[in-house]
DNA sequence: TGAAATAAAAATGTATACACTATGCATGTA
DNA sequence: TACATGCATAGTGTATACATTTTTATTTCA
Protein backbone atom coordinates (compact mmCIF):
# COMPACT_ATOMS: atom_id res chain seq x y z
CA UNK A 1 0.00 0.00 0.00
CA UNK A 2 2.32 2.76 -1.54
CA UNK A 3 0.69 6.14 -2.53
CA UNK A 4 3.45 7.90 -3.45
CA UNK A 5 7.37 7.16 -4.12
CA UNK A 6 10.27 7.58 -2.23
CA UNK A 7 7.27 8.04 0.78
CA UNK A 8 7.43 6.48 3.84
CA UNK A 9 4.15 5.24 6.03
CA UNK A 10 5.37 7.15 8.55
CA UNK A 11 5.69 10.02 7.00
CA UNK A 12 1.75 9.93 6.04
CA UNK A 13 0.49 9.11 9.64
CA UNK A 14 2.66 11.72 10.76
CA UNK A 15 0.68 14.36 8.06
CA UNK A 16 -2.40 12.47 9.11
CA UNK A 17 -2.11 13.49 13.08
CA UNK A 18 -0.40 16.38 12.50
CA UNK A 19 -4.12 17.72 10.49
CA UNK A 20 -5.95 15.81 12.91
CA UNK A 21 -4.93 17.93 15.78
CA UNK A 22 -5.08 21.15 13.43
CA UNK A 23 -8.69 20.39 12.39
CA UNK A 24 -9.39 19.89 15.95
CA UNK A 25 -10.17 16.07 15.65
CA UNK A 26 -7.10 15.96 18.09
CA UNK A 27 -7.72 18.68 20.70
CA UNK A 28 -4.79 19.61 23.33
CA UNK A 29 -4.93 17.22 26.58
CA UNK A 30 -5.71 14.31 24.14
CA UNK A 31 -4.13 11.27 24.83
CA UNK A 32 -3.51 9.32 21.71
CA UNK A 33 -2.81 5.17 21.69
CA UNK A 34 -0.96 3.88 19.24
CA UNK A 35 -2.41 0.40 18.46
CA UNK A 36 -5.70 2.42 17.97
CA UNK A 37 -4.49 5.17 15.71
CA UNK A 38 -2.75 1.80 13.40
CA UNK A 39 -5.63 0.11 12.97
CA UNK A 40 -6.90 3.97 11.85
CA UNK A 41 -4.10 4.12 9.30
CA UNK A 42 -4.53 0.17 8.57
CA UNK A 43 -0.42 0.50 9.27
CA UNK A 44 1.29 -1.51 12.44
CA UNK A 45 2.82 0.52 15.28
CA UNK A 46 5.76 0.83 14.27
CA UNK A 47 5.33 4.39 11.79
CA UNK A 48 2.77 5.32 13.91
CA UNK A 49 5.59 5.15 16.77
CA UNK A 50 7.94 6.97 14.19
CA UNK A 51 5.47 9.52 13.53
CA UNK A 52 4.60 10.42 17.21
CA UNK A 53 8.48 10.37 17.81
CA UNK A 54 8.66 13.29 14.93
CA UNK A 55 5.56 15.11 16.65
CA UNK A 56 7.17 14.73 19.88
CA UNK A 57 10.48 16.87 19.19
CA UNK A 58 8.19 19.07 17.15
CA UNK A 59 6.16 20.47 20.51
CA UNK A 60 2.79 19.04 19.05
CA UNK A 61 2.80 16.38 21.64
CA UNK A 62 4.14 15.25 24.65
CA UNK A 63 5.19 12.23 25.80
CA UNK A 64 6.63 10.95 28.92
CA UNK A 65 8.38 7.01 28.93
CA UNK A 66 6.07 4.37 29.21
CA UNK A 67 3.48 6.49 28.99
CA UNK A 68 0.80 7.44 26.56
CA UNK A 69 1.65 10.53 24.10
CA UNK A 70 -0.56 13.51 24.54
CA UNK A 71 -1.61 16.43 22.45
CA UNK A 72 0.78 18.98 24.04
CA UNK A 73 -1.49 21.53 25.99
CA UNK A 74 -0.39 24.65 26.68
CA UNK A 75 -1.64 26.74 29.44
CA UNK A 76 -1.63 30.73 29.61
CA UNK A 77 1.72 31.23 30.30
CA UNK A 78 3.25 28.38 27.70
CA UNK A 79 1.32 30.45 24.89
CA UNK A 80 2.74 34.02 26.14
CA UNK A 81 6.29 32.60 26.02
CA UNK A 82 5.56 30.91 23.09
CA UNK A 83 3.98 34.19 21.19
CA UNK A 84 6.95 36.14 22.73
CA UNK A 85 9.91 34.15 21.16
CA UNK A 86 7.74 34.07 17.99
CA UNK A 87 6.52 37.98 18.01
CA UNK A 88 10.43 38.20 18.24
CA UNK A 89 11.37 36.27 15.20
CA UNK A 90 9.31 36.84 12.78
CA UNK A 91 9.79 40.57 13.83
CA UNK A 92 13.45 40.25 12.94
CA UNK A 93 12.48 38.10 10.00
CA UNK A 94 10.61 41.08 8.57
CA UNK A 95 13.41 43.07 9.30
CA UNK A 96 15.73 40.97 7.23
CA UNK A 97 12.88 40.70 4.47
CA UNK A 98 12.92 44.77 4.15
CA UNK A 99 16.38 44.83 3.00
CA UNK A 100 16.89 40.88 1.11
CA UNK A 101 13.20 40.74 -1.03
CA UNK A 102 13.66 41.32 -4.47
CA UNK A 103 11.34 44.45 -5.60
CA UNK A 104 9.39 41.67 -7.30
CA UNK A 105 8.69 39.93 -4.39
CA UNK A 106 7.72 43.27 -2.21
CA UNK A 107 5.44 43.68 -5.12
CA UNK A 108 3.97 39.81 -4.68
CA UNK A 109 3.61 40.63 -1.08
CA UNK A 110 1.55 43.92 -1.40
CA UNK A 111 -0.56 42.02 -3.89
CA UNK A 112 -1.53 39.71 -1.39
CA UNK A 113 -2.48 42.47 1.41
CA UNK A 114 -4.28 43.99 -1.48
CA UNK A 115 -6.13 40.99 -2.78
CA UNK A 116 -6.99 40.46 1.51
CA UNK A 117 -7.85 43.97 1.59
CA UNK A 118 -10.73 43.32 -1.23
CA UNK A 119 -12.74 40.45 0.61
CA UNK A 120 -12.50 42.71 3.95
CA UNK A 121 -13.88 45.23 1.86
CA UNK A 122 -16.56 43.17 -0.32
CA UNK A 123 -17.71 40.90 2.68
CA UNK A 124 -16.29 37.94 1.39
CA UNK A 125 -15.24 35.03 2.84
CA UNK A 126 -13.37 34.49 6.14
CA UNK A 127 -11.74 31.33 5.12
CA UNK A 128 -10.10 33.01 2.02
CA UNK A 129 -8.93 35.82 3.99
CA UNK A 130 -7.01 33.75 6.90
CA UNK A 131 -5.61 31.85 3.74
CA UNK A 132 -4.23 35.14 2.47
CA UNK A 133 -3.17 36.25 6.08
CA UNK A 134 -1.18 32.86 6.22
CA UNK A 135 0.22 33.63 2.98
CA UNK A 136 1.04 37.48 3.94
CA UNK A 137 3.45 35.74 6.96
CA UNK A 138 4.71 33.23 4.94
CA UNK A 139 6.03 35.57 2.24
CA UNK A 140 7.67 37.91 4.87
CA UNK A 141 9.36 34.75 6.68
CA UNK A 142 10.65 33.48 3.48
CA UNK A 143 12.07 36.66 2.42
CA UNK A 144 14.54 36.67 4.98
CA UNK A 145 16.67 34.70 2.92
CA UNK A 146 17.79 32.39 6.00
CA UNK A 147 16.51 28.87 5.56
CA UNK A 148 17.69 28.18 9.40
CA UNK A 149 15.53 31.09 11.08
CA UNK A 150 12.46 30.27 8.50
CA UNK A 151 12.55 26.74 10.08
CA UNK A 152 12.76 27.64 13.51
CA UNK A 153 9.98 30.02 13.42
CA UNK A 154 7.60 28.23 11.37
CA UNK A 155 8.17 25.29 13.94
CA UNK A 156 7.28 27.88 16.65
CA UNK A 157 4.54 28.83 14.51
CA UNK A 158 3.11 25.31 14.18
CA UNK A 159 2.46 24.74 17.93
CA UNK A 160 0.60 27.99 18.41
CA UNK A 161 -1.99 25.84 15.32
CA UNK A 162 -4.09 24.43 17.41
CA UNK A 163 -5.42 27.21 19.28
CA UNK A 164 -5.68 29.11 16.25
CA UNK A 165 -9.62 28.29 16.11
CA UNK A 166 -10.28 30.21 19.91
CA UNK A 167 -9.39 33.22 18.15
CA UNK A 168 -12.59 34.85 17.56
CA UNK A 169 -13.21 36.45 13.83
CA UNK A 170 -14.92 39.50 14.79
CA UNK A 171 -15.07 42.51 12.09
CA UNK A 172 -13.11 45.16 14.43
CA UNK A 173 -10.63 42.39 14.68
CA UNK A 174 -10.22 41.30 11.01
CA UNK A 175 -10.17 45.81 10.30
CA UNK A 176 -7.63 46.11 13.00
CA UNK A 177 -5.38 42.70 11.73
CA UNK A 178 -5.49 44.48 8.00
CA UNK A 179 -4.41 47.95 9.20
CA UNK A 180 -1.31 46.11 11.15
CA UNK A 181 -0.67 44.46 7.97
CA UNK A 182 -0.31 47.65 6.28
CA UNK A 183 2.16 48.96 8.81
CA UNK A 184 4.29 46.24 8.02
CA UNK A 185 3.67 46.14 3.89
CA UNK A 186 4.57 50.52 3.88
CA UNK A 187 7.13 49.58 5.97
CA UNK A 188 8.89 46.76 3.82
CA UNK A 189 8.16 48.88 0.27
CA UNK A 190 9.77 51.84 1.94
CA UNK A 191 12.89 50.15 3.07
CA UNK A 192 12.87 51.09 6.58
CA UNK A 193 13.64 47.78 8.12
CA UNK A 194 13.39 49.10 11.79
CA UNK A 195 9.91 49.72 10.98
CA UNK A 196 9.07 46.56 10.06
CA UNK A 197 10.43 44.98 12.83
CA UNK A 198 8.31 47.11 15.39
CA UNK A 199 5.42 46.68 13.27
CA UNK A 200 5.93 42.83 12.91
CA UNK A 201 6.65 42.16 16.28
CA UNK A 202 3.90 44.22 18.15
CA UNK A 203 1.13 42.41 15.16
CA UNK A 204 1.96 38.72 16.16
CA UNK A 205 2.35 39.76 20.09
CA UNK A 206 -0.89 41.05 19.90
CA UNK A 207 -2.52 38.30 18.26
CA UNK A 208 -1.08 36.32 21.28
CA UNK A 209 -2.30 38.55 24.05
CA UNK A 210 -5.79 38.87 22.78
CA UNK A 211 -5.37 34.97 21.99
CA UNK A 212 -4.71 34.39 25.74
CA UNK A 213 -7.31 37.04 26.49
CA UNK A 214 -10.04 35.84 25.16
CA UNK A 215 -8.79 32.06 26.49
CA UNK A 216 -8.55 33.41 30.11
CA UNK A 217 -12.11 35.35 30.06
CA UNK A 218 -13.72 32.60 28.76
CA UNK A 219 -12.03 30.16 31.39
CA UNK A 220 -15.73 29.32 32.79
CA UNK A 221 -17.33 28.28 29.70
CA UNK A 222 -13.93 26.64 29.07
CA UNK A 223 -15.23 23.06 29.46
CA UNK A 224 -18.64 23.58 27.63
CA UNK A 225 -16.85 24.79 24.34
CA UNK A 226 -15.23 21.62 24.71
CA UNK A 227 -17.67 19.19 24.55
CA UNK A 228 -19.61 21.25 21.23
CA UNK A 229 -18.58 18.86 18.34
CA UNK A 230 -16.25 20.64 16.14
CA UNK A 231 -14.40 22.59 18.89
CA UNK A 232 -10.80 21.30 20.07
CA UNK A 233 -9.68 21.47 23.70
CA UNK A 234 -10.20 18.68 26.99
CA UNK A 235 -9.25 19.97 30.50
CA UNK A 236 -8.37 16.08 31.35
CA UNK A 237 -6.63 13.63 29.06
CA UNK A 238 -8.88 11.64 27.60
CA UNK A 239 -8.16 8.47 24.72
CA UNK A 240 -8.78 9.40 20.99
CA UNK A 241 -11.10 7.87 19.10
CA UNK B 1 19.16 -4.81 30.85
CA UNK B 2 17.65 -1.67 32.32
CA UNK B 3 20.29 0.84 33.67
CA UNK B 4 18.11 3.81 34.60
CA UNK B 5 14.64 3.59 35.71
CA UNK B 6 12.48 5.91 33.67
CA UNK B 7 14.70 5.79 30.66
CA UNK B 8 14.30 3.80 27.18
CA UNK B 9 16.98 2.23 25.43
CA UNK B 10 16.37 4.37 22.54
CA UNK B 11 17.16 8.00 24.62
CA UNK B 12 20.52 6.13 25.49
CA UNK B 13 21.60 5.47 21.96
CA UNK B 14 20.19 8.96 21.41
CA UNK B 15 22.70 10.73 24.07
CA UNK B 16 25.89 8.05 22.56
CA UNK B 17 25.11 9.13 19.13
CA UNK B 18 25.27 12.91 20.14
CA UNK B 19 28.31 12.05 21.80
CA UNK B 20 29.98 10.48 18.97
CA UNK B 21 28.95 13.67 17.06
CA UNK B 22 29.85 15.81 19.51
CA UNK B 23 33.58 14.54 20.17
CA UNK B 24 34.14 13.61 16.73
CA UNK B 25 34.29 10.21 16.45
CA UNK B 26 31.06 10.35 13.62
CA UNK B 27 32.24 13.14 11.49
CA UNK B 28 29.92 15.81 9.62
CA UNK B 29 29.63 13.41 6.16
CA UNK B 30 29.80 10.18 7.85
CA UNK B 31 26.74 7.42 7.00
CA UNK B 32 25.52 5.75 9.78
CA UNK B 33 24.29 2.29 9.60
CA UNK B 34 21.70 0.97 11.96
CA UNK B 35 22.03 -2.34 12.04
CA UNK B 36 25.99 -1.41 12.80
CA UNK B 37 25.17 0.58 15.55
CA UNK B 38 22.53 -2.03 17.02
CA UNK B 39 25.02 -4.42 17.58
CA UNK B 40 27.48 -1.44 19.02
CA UNK B 41 25.29 -0.22 21.55
CA UNK B 42 24.04 -4.26 21.88
CA UNK B 43 20.44 -3.59 21.40
CA UNK B 44 17.96 -4.35 18.70
CA UNK B 45 17.36 -2.09 15.41
CA UNK B 46 14.07 -0.34 16.48
CA UNK B 47 15.87 1.72 19.50
CA UNK B 48 18.87 2.65 17.01
CA UNK B 49 15.88 4.02 14.76
CA UNK B 50 14.31 6.02 17.09
CA UNK B 51 17.30 7.47 18.17
CA UNK B 52 18.03 8.39 14.74
CA UNK B 53 14.71 9.84 13.68
CA UNK B 54 14.77 12.00 16.63
CA UNK B 55 18.68 13.44 16.21
CA UNK B 56 17.01 14.06 12.06
CA UNK B 57 14.76 16.49 13.81
CA UNK B 58 17.20 18.19 15.59
CA UNK B 59 18.87 18.54 12.50
CA UNK B 60 22.24 16.79 13.84
CA UNK B 61 21.34 14.20 11.27
CA UNK B 62 20.45 14.00 7.62
CA UNK B 63 18.15 11.56 6.19
CA UNK B 64 16.51 10.66 3.19
CA UNK B 65 13.73 8.03 2.40
CA UNK B 66 14.89 4.49 2.30
CA UNK B 67 18.56 6.15 2.59
CA UNK B 68 21.15 5.95 5.51
CA UNK B 69 21.04 8.82 7.53
CA UNK B 70 24.30 10.76 7.49
CA UNK B 71 25.84 12.91 9.85
CA UNK B 72 24.94 16.80 8.81
CA UNK B 73 27.15 18.58 6.64
CA UNK B 74 27.17 22.20 6.74
CA UNK B 75 28.78 23.42 3.59
CA UNK B 76 29.74 27.87 4.89
CA UNK B 77 26.92 28.99 3.45
CA UNK B 78 24.58 26.95 6.17
CA UNK B 79 26.79 27.71 8.64
CA UNK B 80 26.66 31.25 7.71
CA UNK B 81 22.64 31.16 7.81
CA UNK B 82 22.77 29.47 10.75
CA UNK B 83 25.29 31.68 13.12
CA UNK B 84 23.15 34.62 11.61
CA UNK B 85 20.13 33.10 13.37
CA UNK B 86 22.17 32.54 16.34
CA UNK B 87 23.45 35.28 16.88
CA UNK B 88 20.27 37.62 16.70
CA UNK B 89 18.86 34.76 19.22
CA UNK B 90 21.36 35.26 21.89
CA UNK B 91 21.18 38.72 21.35
CA UNK B 92 17.16 38.66 22.04
CA UNK B 93 17.88 36.74 25.03
CA UNK B 94 20.97 39.09 26.31
CA UNK B 95 18.35 42.02 25.64
CA UNK B 96 15.63 40.09 27.64
CA UNK B 97 18.15 38.75 30.47
CA UNK B 98 19.38 42.28 30.94
CA UNK B 99 16.07 42.99 32.30
CA UNK B 100 14.86 39.85 33.75
CA UNK B 101 17.77 38.69 35.45
CA UNK B 102 17.88 38.74 39.09
CA UNK B 103 20.56 40.46 41.18
CA UNK B 104 22.11 37.59 42.22
CA UNK B 105 21.74 35.56 39.30
CA UNK B 106 23.89 38.71 37.24
CA UNK B 107 26.59 38.39 40.32
CA UNK B 108 26.43 34.43 39.36
CA UNK B 109 27.13 35.35 35.99
CA UNK B 110 29.86 37.68 36.43
CA UNK B 111 31.71 35.08 38.74
CA UNK B 112 31.32 32.68 35.97
CA UNK B 113 33.16 35.82 33.85
CA UNK B 114 36.00 36.40 36.95
CA UNK B 115 36.59 32.95 37.19
CA UNK B 116 37.60 32.49 32.97
CA UNK B 117 39.60 35.69 33.46
CA UNK B 118 41.83 34.03 36.15
CA UNK B 119 42.12 30.89 34.12
CA UNK B 120 43.02 33.50 31.20
CA UNK B 121 45.54 35.45 33.25
CA UNK B 122 47.33 32.41 35.09
CA UNK B 123 47.62 30.22 31.60
CA UNK B 124 45.22 27.60 32.89
CA UNK B 125 43.78 24.89 31.18
CA UNK B 126 41.93 25.61 28.04
CA UNK B 127 39.36 23.23 28.52
CA UNK B 128 38.52 24.63 31.84
CA UNK B 129 38.07 28.14 30.12
CA UNK B 130 35.73 26.77 27.21
CA UNK B 131 33.29 25.48 29.65
CA UNK B 132 33.35 28.57 31.76
CA UNK B 133 32.33 29.91 28.30
CA UNK B 134 29.73 27.39 27.81
CA UNK B 135 28.23 28.47 31.20
CA UNK B 136 28.67 31.88 30.38
CA UNK B 137 26.61 31.54 27.72
CA UNK B 138 24.07 29.72 28.81
CA UNK B 139 23.63 31.44 32.27
CA UNK B 140 22.74 34.64 29.56
CA UNK B 141 20.09 31.93 28.06
CA UNK B 142 18.33 31.41 30.66
CA UNK B 143 18.56 34.55 32.34
CA UNK B 144 15.80 35.71 29.27
CA UNK B 145 13.20 33.85 31.43
CA UNK B 146 11.66 32.09 28.30
CA UNK B 147 11.54 28.36 27.48
CA UNK B 148 10.32 28.51 24.27
CA UNK B 149 13.16 30.83 23.45
CA UNK B 150 15.55 28.96 25.52
CA UNK B 151 14.89 25.67 23.53
CA UNK B 152 14.70 27.31 20.44
CA UNK B 153 17.98 28.86 20.61
CA UNK B 154 19.68 25.97 21.93
CA UNK B 155 18.88 23.48 19.35
CA UNK B 156 20.60 26.29 16.81
CA UNK B 157 23.38 25.69 19.09
CA UNK B 158 23.65 22.21 19.26
CA UNK B 159 24.12 22.34 15.27
CA UNK B 160 27.22 23.74 15.08
CA UNK B 161 29.05 22.01 17.99
CA UNK B 162 29.78 19.51 15.55
CA UNK B 163 32.23 21.77 13.37
CA UNK B 164 33.80 23.72 17.20
CA UNK B 165 36.95 21.67 16.84
CA UNK B 166 37.37 23.60 13.92
CA UNK B 167 37.77 26.76 15.99
CA UNK B 168 41.80 27.61 16.66
CA UNK B 169 42.40 27.96 20.14
CA UNK B 170 44.80 31.00 19.76
CA UNK B 171 45.81 33.71 22.53
CA UNK B 172 44.76 36.36 20.68
CA UNK B 173 41.15 34.93 20.01
CA UNK B 174 40.86 33.71 23.87
CA UNK B 175 41.43 37.45 24.45
CA UNK B 176 39.32 39.00 22.15
CA UNK B 177 36.67 36.27 23.75
CA UNK B 178 36.74 37.44 27.25
CA UNK B 179 36.97 41.10 25.93
CA UNK B 180 33.70 40.43 24.19
CA UNK B 181 32.10 39.01 27.43
CA UNK B 182 33.55 41.75 29.53
CA UNK B 183 31.14 43.86 27.33
CA UNK B 184 28.37 41.87 27.61
CA UNK B 185 28.40 41.16 31.30
CA UNK B 186 28.78 45.07 31.70
CA UNK B 187 26.04 45.85 29.64
CA UNK B 188 23.80 43.18 31.24
CA UNK B 189 24.57 44.11 34.92
CA UNK B 190 24.36 47.81 34.34
CA UNK B 191 20.78 47.51 32.53
CA UNK B 192 21.32 49.30 29.14
CA UNK B 193 19.30 45.96 27.19
CA UNK B 194 20.19 47.68 23.77
CA UNK B 195 24.01 47.37 24.63
CA UNK B 196 23.18 43.64 25.61
CA UNK B 197 21.71 42.90 22.41
CA UNK B 198 24.52 44.37 20.17
CA UNK B 199 27.92 42.74 22.24
CA UNK B 200 25.97 39.56 22.46
CA UNK B 201 24.69 39.62 18.89
CA UNK B 202 28.04 40.47 17.71
CA UNK B 203 29.79 38.20 19.80
CA UNK B 204 28.06 35.12 18.15
CA UNK B 205 28.34 36.46 14.58
CA UNK B 206 32.14 37.34 15.10
CA UNK B 207 32.57 33.55 16.24
CA UNK B 208 30.71 32.31 13.03
CA UNK B 209 32.63 34.50 10.89
CA UNK B 210 35.81 33.56 12.25
CA UNK B 211 34.90 29.59 12.22
CA UNK B 212 33.72 29.91 8.88
CA UNK B 213 36.79 31.87 7.67
CA UNK B 214 38.85 29.59 8.87
CA UNK B 215 37.35 27.10 7.12
CA UNK B 216 37.44 28.47 3.96
CA UNK B 217 41.24 29.35 4.52
CA UNK B 218 41.65 25.46 4.83
CA UNK B 219 40.08 24.48 2.77
CA UNK B 220 42.82 22.96 0.85
CA UNK B 221 43.98 20.80 3.26
CA UNK B 222 40.41 19.95 4.09
CA UNK B 223 40.94 16.14 3.70
CA UNK B 224 44.38 16.07 4.80
CA UNK B 225 42.66 17.12 8.34
CA UNK B 226 40.02 14.44 8.18
CA UNK B 227 42.68 11.59 7.93
CA UNK B 228 44.04 12.34 11.19
CA UNK B 229 43.25 10.56 14.13
CA UNK B 230 40.43 12.40 16.46
CA UNK B 231 39.82 14.83 13.38
CA UNK B 232 36.41 14.90 12.54
CA UNK B 233 35.54 16.06 8.39
CA UNK B 234 34.80 13.70 5.24
CA UNK B 235 33.71 14.91 2.00
CA UNK B 236 32.14 11.87 0.93
CA UNK B 237 30.05 10.19 2.81
CA UNK B 238 31.40 7.04 4.29
CA UNK B 239 30.58 4.42 6.27
CA UNK B 240 30.97 4.85 10.29
CA UNK B 241 32.60 1.64 12.29
C1' DT C 1 37.58 0.47 -23.40
C1' DG C 2 33.48 2.26 -21.60
C1' DA C 3 28.82 2.49 -20.63
C1' DA C 4 24.30 0.59 -20.06
C1' DA C 5 21.69 -3.27 -18.38
C1' DT C 6 21.09 -6.74 -15.06
C1' DA C 7 21.56 -9.71 -11.20
C1' DA C 8 23.19 -10.24 -6.37
C1' DA C 9 23.90 -8.16 -1.90
C1' DA C 10 22.98 -5.04 1.70
C1' DA C 11 20.25 -1.80 4.10
C1' DT C 12 16.03 0.35 5.15
C1' DG C 13 10.76 0.15 6.06
C1' DT C 14 7.14 -2.46 8.13
C1' DA C 15 4.79 -6.16 10.57
C1' DT C 16 4.47 -9.13 14.31
C1' DA C 17 5.67 -11.25 18.68
C1' DC C 18 7.32 -10.81 23.17
C1' DA C 19 8.85 -8.29 27.57
C1' DC C 20 8.43 -4.85 30.74
C1' DT C 21 6.06 -1.01 33.01
C1' DA C 22 2.23 1.47 34.76
C1' DT C 23 -2.41 1.92 36.22
C1' DG C 24 -6.85 0.39 38.20
C1' DC C 25 -9.41 -2.74 40.80
C1' DA C 26 -10.21 -5.98 44.11
C1' DT C 27 -9.23 -8.00 48.35
C1' DG C 28 -7.79 -8.02 52.88
C1' DT C 29 -6.42 -5.64 57.16
C1' DA C 30 -6.22 -2.06 60.82
C1' DT D 1 -14.33 3.40 56.68
C1' DA D 2 -9.73 4.22 55.34
C1' DC D 3 -5.60 2.47 53.71
C1' DA D 4 -2.22 -0.73 52.04
C1' DT D 5 -1.10 -4.78 49.19
C1' DG D 6 -1.37 -7.86 45.41
C1' DC D 7 -3.25 -9.11 41.03
C1' DA D 8 -5.13 -8.32 36.40
C1' DT D 9 -5.20 -5.55 32.40
C1' DA D 10 -3.76 -2.30 29.09
C1' DG D 11 -0.07 -0.07 26.73
C1' DT D 12 4.50 1.05 25.74
C1' DG D 13 9.48 -0.62 24.65
C1' DT D 14 12.25 -3.92 22.23
C1' DA D 15 13.47 -7.89 19.42
C1' DT D 16 12.98 -10.44 15.39
C1' DA D 17 11.28 -11.69 10.85
C1' DC D 18 9.82 -10.32 6.39
C1' DA D 19 9.16 -7.01 2.30
C1' DT D 20 10.90 -3.40 -0.51
C1' DT D 21 14.27 -0.47 -2.03
C1' DT D 22 18.85 0.91 -2.83
C1' DT D 23 23.42 -0.12 -3.82
C1' DT D 24 27.07 -2.72 -5.54
C1' DA D 25 29.07 -5.92 -8.57
C1' DT D 26 28.90 -8.27 -12.83
C1' DT D 27 27.93 -9.03 -17.38
C1' DT D 28 26.95 -7.75 -21.97
C1' DC D 29 27.03 -4.96 -25.93
C1' DA D 30 28.50 -0.97 -28.72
Amino acid sequence: MTSKPNTTQAALVRRGIEQSIFNGDLAPGTAIEEGRLASVYGVSRTPVREAIANLVQVGLLTKLAHRRAVVSQLDPGNLLELFEALAEMEGLAAKLATIRMSPSEKTALLDIHNQAADILNTDGDINDYAALGERFHQSVLEGCRNRVLIEATAALSVRVHPYRRYQIAVPERLQGNQRDHQVIVDAITSGDSGAAYDAMRGHTAEQGDALVRFILLNKASYKELHRSPGVIGAAEPRIAV
